[in-house]
DNA sequence: TCCCAATGTGAGCATTAGCTCTTATTCTGG
DNA sequence: CCAGAATAAGAGCTAATGCTCACATTGGGA
C-alpha cells in the first residue's frame, strides 16, 4: 500500500478517455457488488474494464482514489435526489420525511450491494474537502429541513435518521428484498415514531 | 489469498495456548479497530499478539478463520446479552423493547470501531452452520418476542430493528458518542415508533 | 525424574498486490 | 495531411502478504 493520494488525477480530454474512466469506475463497483473488497484490484479492474493498468493510472493515482471517485459520483447522486425531494415540500412533516425516504431508499436499492460496500468506505478514506462538503450537505440539508419543522437537536436527528435509513436499507438490500414501497413505509415509520415521540 | 477455511482448527489443550489464542484474537480486534482492515495481516497480528505468525496458524488455518472466531466470539456476547434480557420479560412492549435496545447499545458502544468492521464483514465470511444458528438466535429471540406480542410479520420487523439498531449505534459510535442513555432512548423512540403504527 | 506430546519460533518461500515505464496507437488543430 | 499531444498498452519491478516447515522449548503424566 501507497501513500493516501485521493485527489490528484489527470483530468481526461478527449471523448475516448471520459469512456475509460467510467468504464474503470463502472468495473470497480461491478467488482464490489459481486466479489467483494479483496477482490477489487487494480489489476482486476482494468481487467474487467477492459484497459490496461497504465490506463487506469493515467487518472487515477492510486486505489484509494478510484475508490473516493466512486464514492463521490454516488454520493453525488443520492445528494442530488434528496435535494429535488427538498425543493418541492409538502409544509407536512410526515409526508415530506417519506418522500426523502423514498428518494434514500430509491437509490441505495438500485444496486445494494454497492452501496453498503461504499457505505462501510467511505469514513475509511481520507477525503478531501469537496467530497467531505458533499457529504456534509446531505446531513445539512436534512438538518435544515428538521429546523425548519421546529425539531429540537436538529444535527443529532439528522444523523440518526440517515444512519437509520441506512441501516435498515442496507439490510434489506442484502437478504435480496425488492419491495421498494413496503420498505420505504416501514422506514418512515420508525423516522416518524423517531421524530414524533 | 487461499481457500476460504473457516473453522477447522486445532483446539488449544494447556492453559499457555488459551493464552495465545486469547492474545491472538485480541492483537486482531486491536488492529482493526485503530488501523482498519487493511491493516489486518496475519504477520501484524502476530507481531501485535507478541507472538510468532506460526503460532497463529497453529490454531487458524488461515485469516478467514481467525475473524470467523472473532465473530463467533463478540456475536455470542451480543446474543447472550439479549437471551438474558429476553428472561426477564416486563408484558410491556415499550418497556422489553427498550431492555433489549439498552442491551445492544451497551455491547456495540463497547468497541464500537470493532462491532462496526465486524458487522461488515459478518455477511461476506462463509460461516459454518454453528456460527449462523448463532446469528439466527438474535434475530430469532427479537422475533419471538414480537410474535408473542401479536406483531404482525415478526422476521421482517426483527430484521428491521436489529438493522435499524446497528445503524443508528454504529453512526454514534464513529462520531464518538459516548451518551449511553440518551442514544439507547433515542433508538427506542425509532423502534417503538416502527412498531406501533 | 524423564519422556513425549503439546506448544512456540521465525526465516523464508510462493504468490500477488500496487504501481512504473517504455513503447505503440489514436486524435486534433493547423 | 502532418506533427505533436493525448491516450492506451502491458511487461515487469518492488514490496508485502499469506503461509509452511524444520527446529527449539515447555509441561504434565507415568
Amino acid at each position: 500500500m501507497s501513500k493516501i493520494v485521493v485527489d490528484p488525477r489527470k483530468r481526461p480530454r478527449q471523448r475516448r478517455s471520459e469512456a475509460t474512466v467510467d468504464a474503470i469506475l463502472e468495473a470497480a463497483a461491478r467488482i464490489l457488488e459481486s466479489d467483494g473488497l479483496d477482490a477489487l484490484t487494480t489489476n482486476a479492474v482494468a481487467d474487467r474494464a477492459g484497459v490496461s493498468v497504465g490506463s487506469l493510472y493515467q487518472y487515477f493515482p492510486g486505489k484509494t482514489a478510484l475508490l473516493a471517485e466512486l464514492i463521490r459520483r454516488e454520493r453525488g447522486a443520492l445528494v442530488r435526489r434528496i435535494a429535488a425531494t427538498a425543493a418541492k415540500p409538502a409544509s407536512n412533516l410526515e409526508a415530506d420525511v417519506a418522500a426523502f425516504i423514498d428518494a434514500a431508499v430509491a437509490h441505495q436499492l438500485t444496486r445494494p450491494a454497492l452501496a453498503r460496500a461504499l457505505d462501510f468506505l467511505e469514513p475509511t478514506l481520507p477525503l478531501d474537502a469537496e467530497s467531505s462538503t458533499l457529504n456534509a450537505n446531505l446531513a445539512d440539508i436534512v438538518s435544515a429541513f428538521l429546523m425548519r419543522h421546529g425539531v429540537t437537536a436538529p444535527e443529532q436527528a439528522a444523523r440518526d435518521l440517515i444512519a437509520l435509513t441506512k441501516g435498515m436499507v442496507d439490510a434489506a438490500g442484502m437478504t435480496g428484498e425488492t419491495d421498494h414501497a413496503g420498505l420505504s413505509s416501514r422506514v418512515t415509520r420508525a423516522a416518524v415514531g423517531y421524530l414524533l415521540r
